[in-house]
DNA sequence: GCGAAATTGATACTCATTTTCAGTTAGCCA
DNA sequence: TGGCTAACTGAAAATGAGTATCAATTTCGC
């Protein structure tokens, strides 16, 4: 029933696999969260997922979606990322690094990447006598939509 | 007794007038949790605070600490910060901006500036059609001393 | 010094997340 | 297939950081 892109199968796949390398179960709880996550547009709330997932077995717990989510993530499929409020959003892990833009006023998120920044961080880091491993990077601010209402009062 | 530093007398003679400014009372707790922070190197958490509190006054109770350290962050003095763990650390206010780099082994926080970068973000927000306002960015890696230390076993 | 308004400390609460635990399954082996 | 056991599940209790509540205390303008 659900859209699944190929992409979305692949991950599937990927998470069925992981579980059987670990010696995991597979089962009917983790299949559903793991398609919603999926179908996804990315940066769901756990509360979101939650939400999405009881729709389809509305028998699953809140318990079980953060067990799986872990997984997800445990298994590079899912990137938990923490913004302003602190509560955890999940995105599908996609092969290329990018950071975020955040609107202040309507919460969209969007990604961007520049290489310029990557290049300029690790030669910070470097300076500072440190091995870089990774970072975090937001910017926040008004995005245009918010802008032009605004405006327009 | 304290060790005081004349910008730490400074910002202690700040905080003092923004408390008389919105008719706010001067306290003894207060004095002693605001002489704990600026005497502290900064980066401190509420935890950390509250040990060091209570060894000059046992009496005073952690939400003291928690609503100090938020008067303080409102009239400037500190920053509150959220590193990877989520909990709160306050730094004391610059007047310039910087930005952090962890180490992942031993926690060392090492503040740095980078104009090049900053600018760079300004582009990108504009460049998708944001207003930047602001940007978190922290780097995360290995120190030099913590490399070294892994080297000699 | 008075008295209203602010502050305090203890404690109860919130909210996101984790753990516990008793009952339920999945998946390996015969 | 049937059995077994470790893994899994849902509900509920526990956690941990931070906030709100409230009665008792303190500050400070008059």
């Amino acid at each position: 029933m659900a859209k699944a892109t190929a992409s979305s199968d692949d991950a599937f796949a990927r998470f069925k696999s992981y579980l059987r390398e670990q010696r995991l179960k597979s089962t009917a709880q983790r299949d559903v969260i793991v398609e919603v996550f999926l179908e996804g547009s990315g940066h769901a709330s756990v509360e979101e997922l939650y939400g999405r997932v009881r729709k389809r077995n509305p028998r699953i717990g809140y318990a079980t979606v953060y067990r799986t989510m872990k997984l997800l993530t445990e298994c590079g499929i899912a990137d938990e990322r923490h913004f302003r409020n602190g509560e955890a959003r999940y995105e599908i892990a996609e092969k290329e690094h990018h950071d975020h833009l955040i609107c202040e006023r309507c919460g969209k998120i969007v990604e961007f990447e520049e290489d310029r920044i990557e290049a300029l961080q690790e030669q910070a880091a470097r300076k500072l006598g440190f091995e870089l491993r990774g970072h975090k990077m937001e910017l926040y601010g008004i995005c245009a939509d918010c802008r032009r209402k605004k405006s327009r009062g």
